[in-house]
DNA sequence: GTCTTGGTTGAGTGCTCACTCAAATAGTAC
DNA sequence: GTACTATTTGAGTGAGCACTCAACCAAGAC
């Protein structure tokens, strides 16, 4: 069972970026939780950022085997893959007791504006999710309006997903999440019942004319 | 425009912690942006925590006049209020290059596991916050369905915007902010389209019956 | 004047941070 | 075997961290 002095780094490193967050993991914890020496870690990661980088790598690698793939083997309906892949973080928030929540999201906005190639990794990774959830809703276009953009939809779920964890957590409770999610549900609801062709809402993008916009 | 001591300690960590995260920001830092000695803030702050928990009082004790008032005064349609407040997030990350998100969100998904007594005042934040979305949608209650929870509703838009906020920035790109916003406008012109009774969706809460529950 | 008190000063504390490096060792080629 | 490279070892580096503290100051009470 013993991986590799690299393969370790990267999985002790993701681990507690995933719970304390990047800033407040030390080298030292790192290298002490994979079982390797100070040095063998720069023998691989020049700096903590490359590890981070490595990290983020892992998660864009692994998005169908760990994430996508144990809910579509056991959900078929394209649009129920959709919230099946939502409850599995809701699964997440409930087996850490609001400990943990999306990797990607955790990391996001405490390193999108100093870290640049961190940030341009994470950027992968979200634009990989939406585009496993956009697929999952293209299966669906007969029963979507017609003309939808689901790229557009796929970012909005992903919205939803990433908000509703952040409140989830903050509040130490799954009501914030459920609501995002009942919302989210009543919204496909309304949709897949609609049988129409899709328009742009009237309000958007909102109040770009109260902003002297012309 | 010489403010005392304690205050100007509260806006430069306000400020910092913004900019750069709570971790990232060194004590060092927000005595000379704030122009005292280091001695000082152990006067006002035994700890660098009770800094963190002032600068979260602020923000509670100025979410009216910071945030609120600006938008209600120029738009009185309630519904259109509450995408004014959004639109207010845009404006800031368009500003700010996307450097700046929400201040409550940033923090929330850094400090949440580790920071009780500042996880409970985001938790205020994020209720106060929902409060003033939800007292608009109770002034539109007319145009909604009929026994929609307005609370619930309120959750969800804050879901939007927070989940909104972090894809921009990770992006830096306004192109996830608006299709969320754009969903989000949609499924309020449905709502207010829909002129009937509320009847919670279907599926939820998703996919319990898929877990075993019973 | 003296005393007290709230606030200020700034050098200094011990500690942990990310990171280094010369030496030792393991693995492979021939 | 030797030669060479890849990897490991672990003590050690300077810098910056959150935080301390004894002395000092200013202003009001009496």
């Amino acid at each position: 069972m013993e991986a590799n002095t690299r393969d370790r780094l990267v999985v002790a490193a993701r681990d507690l970026f995933l719970a304390k967050g990047y800033n407040a993991t030390g080298i030292n914890e790192i290298v002490r939780t994979a079982g390797v020496h100070p040095g063998s870690l720069y023998h691989y990661f020049p700096t903590k950022e490359d590890l981070l980088v490595a990290v983020l790598e892992w998660y864009r690698d692994h998005l169908y085997d760990g994430l996508l793939q144990p809910v579509w083997e056991r959900i078929d309906d394209p649009v129920e893959r959709v919230f099946g892949l939502l409850d599995g973080y809701r699964q997440l928030l409930e087996m850490t007791n609001f400990d943990l929540g999306c990797p990607i999201g955790n990391l996001a906005l405490e390193l999108a504006n100093s870290h640049p190639k961190a940030r341009a990794l994470m950027q992968v990774n979200f634009v990989q999710w939406t585009g496993a959830i956009r697929e999952c809703l293209d299966a669906a276009a007969d029963r979507l309006p017609e003309g939808i953009d689901t790229d557009s939809l796929a970012t909005h779920v992903l919205t939803v997903m990433e908000g509703a964890v952040m409140l989830a957590r903050t509040q130490r409770s799954f009501e914030p999440f459920d609501r995002a999610i009942l919302h989210l549900r009543d919204y496909f609801d309304r949709l897949l019942a609609d049988g129409t062709t899709w328009s742009a809402p009237v309000g958007c993008r909102p109040l770009s004319h109260l902003r002297g916009d012309e």
